[in-house]
DNA sequence: TTGTAGGCGTTATCAA
DNA sequence: TTGATAACGCCTACAA
């Protein structure tokens, strides 16, 4: 197919360049029978502006960059999505690209995006630990979002794992279960230290311990919900409740649950971290589980973004709750 | 970060802006001394060249798009990274773009790529069965990936699925397990046909007939796996291999082997399929899994579509064997 | 209400 | 080896 320009569009009608663009771009300045048999040509004609002509004139593309590093596209994915509902169906255009965690690659994705023009970027970290800033002499409005910048003077936009650890218990002593064990990640991990010091205050609150005396750190996997949760059993065979510290290790503690014949929620409740679907919903019973609501933090990344791109860009780290997913893991204790 | 064009850095290096577009091009008709000149302004004044100019004039962007319809990213994801290591580091990128499985979505997605000038289409459907074309009148080339289009006339890369169940009933035939059942997904996906019918063919080389009388058609989750498993266990108490259409359902199957005290794999060995991850490696035992080799439908349809961009496009269907991954869940029969 | 003309930042074609 | 100059496709004063 040939690509028809504004000058096949203004022929085709019989007017100029000048006034086929105004008729296309919604111009008041312009007869409505005018308007109309221009945009009859262009359909005619599979019209489609050239952005790039657009771009070079306006200084602005309708693009956003969405720098990621996360390989599985877990966390971006839903942050893509929550991007595109803000920028709605608009003139802006989200596109991602994975750094898979090397420095080099986003290097040469920044330069590859920024000579594109994109009007702005989010850039979203592997972990939620801080990550190196990009720098402060970018030629576009920067927002980090779920891992926060290391530059306190970039915007950025976490999730409150010190709520969501919160969150999780709460619901647990709702249920009014009193011996609750924590199992998580990584303790070098910001947040498993912010979801287990939520945790410990809410549990502090009821002149609640942890179960088993402390929480158990680890590993964010599967096979270290399991292992922790056979020494928890050792060593507190009365737990009632489990509040994980992701979907992964709950699908191990739930594993070993089974295995001990405890039965899930009668003897044990418990909850996740991540809602992270494929694990959540087949679990069984499905799993109680904290969403870091993922989708929220892009959208807000986009309306900051969009304001930036006319003003200017605030500071400092912003967070944002997450919710409960309640589902049959959890329940009142008979 | 104010942005220089090529003016400032010609006026920096006292030339005109022409030669330094040849300098910084690696145009061979220009003093060594000069280039070096003018690299150096550049890279004094951090100059980065708006490629939106450049594209009006040489009519390419080095942009591909890859419009996908996978919500979780998962078969993306993989074809992501191959298109992009296929393209190299070189001028070419790849932008993602995510339709959600909605068609006003797809084509709203597909107009902002085009009016971006992108120089091809990589197009990854949501489920492995043929998709609606986008049409032949379109611009620029598209290849069609793991979803092959409805329309033969176009090029569709896709996952040999016949070869997939062949492969994975052939390893557990070499691991000397004579009663195969073959648990698999939902009838209607071509794919699910295709796995069953390249294992029975090669149950029947063997002379052998599915376990169970039959392939056990259902979905592709994990309940359906736990739900076949127990119906296969009564039916055929004496299996020795489970070849599941999905890792989901492999871990439905696993569940309930485990649940009903059967050694994997001393008793059953078990297959799955898609190798993700998540579900594949933490698995107890890991699962031996049959790999669709996404990366490698990324890589090929980046290098067709480069190929493309300068000459013709193929059409037809072209099918990728898998692989096998071995892990722990198969061994030799003891 | 419509048209003319200039320019956005490059590259390509000549001529010098 | 270098430099004017004309595009590329569009938008936007400004003039008609």
């Amino acid at each position: 197919m040939e690509r028809a320009t504004l000058r096949d569009v203004a022929r085709l009608a019989g007017v100029s360049v000048a006034t086929a663009s105004k008729a296309l771009n919604g111009q008041p300045q312009v007869r409505a029978s005018t308007r109309a048999r221009v945009e009859q040509a262009a359909s005619q004609l599979n019209f489609s502006p050239n952005t790039l002509a657009r771009g070079l004139i306006t200084q602005r593309t309708g693009t956003v960059g969405l720098l990621t590093s996360d390989l599985e596209g877990r966390f971006s994915i839903p942050i893509l999505m929550g991007a595109e509902d803000a920028f709605g169906t608009d003139r802006t255009s989200v596109f991602l690209c994975d750094a898979r965690g090397d420095t080099i690659r986003e290097r040469h994705h920044l330069s590859a995006l920024l000579s594109r023009r994109v009007d702005g970027l989010i850039v979203v970290g592997a972990r939620p630990d801080s990550r190196p800033s990009l720098g402060r002499d970018l030629p576009v409005p920067v927002i980090y979002a779920y891992a926060p910048s290391d530059d306190p003077r970039d915007l950025s936009l976490v999730s409150d794992n010190e709520g969501g650890g919160r969150l999780a218990v709460d619901h647990l002593i709702r249920c009014g279960r009193r011996r609750i064990a924590h199992i998580t990640g990584d303790a070098s991990y910001g947040a498993a230290q912010d979801r287990a010091r939520g945790a410990q205050q809410r549990l502090a609150e009821e002149g609640l311990e942890p179960a088993g005396g402390e929480v158990w750190f680890g590993m964010w996997s599967e096979s270290w919900g399991r292992g922790a949760t056979r020494m928890l059993l050792e060593r507190c065979p009365d737990v009632d409740a489990v509040f994980a510290g992701s979907d992964e290790i709950a699908r191990g503690v739930l594993d070993v649950l089974h295995e001990q014949r405890r039965d899930v929620p009668g003897d044990v409740a418990l909850v996740g971290y991540d809602n992270w679907n494929i694990l959540v919903a087949n679990a069984r019973p499905p799993l109680t589980t904290v969403d870091m609501n993922l989708e929220q933090l892009g959208r807000v990344a986009a309306q900051r973004l969009f304001a930036a791109i006319g003003g200017t860009l605030g500071s400092g780290i912003e967070k944002f709750p997450g919710k409960l997913i309640t589902r049959e893991s959890t329940a009142p204790l008979r």
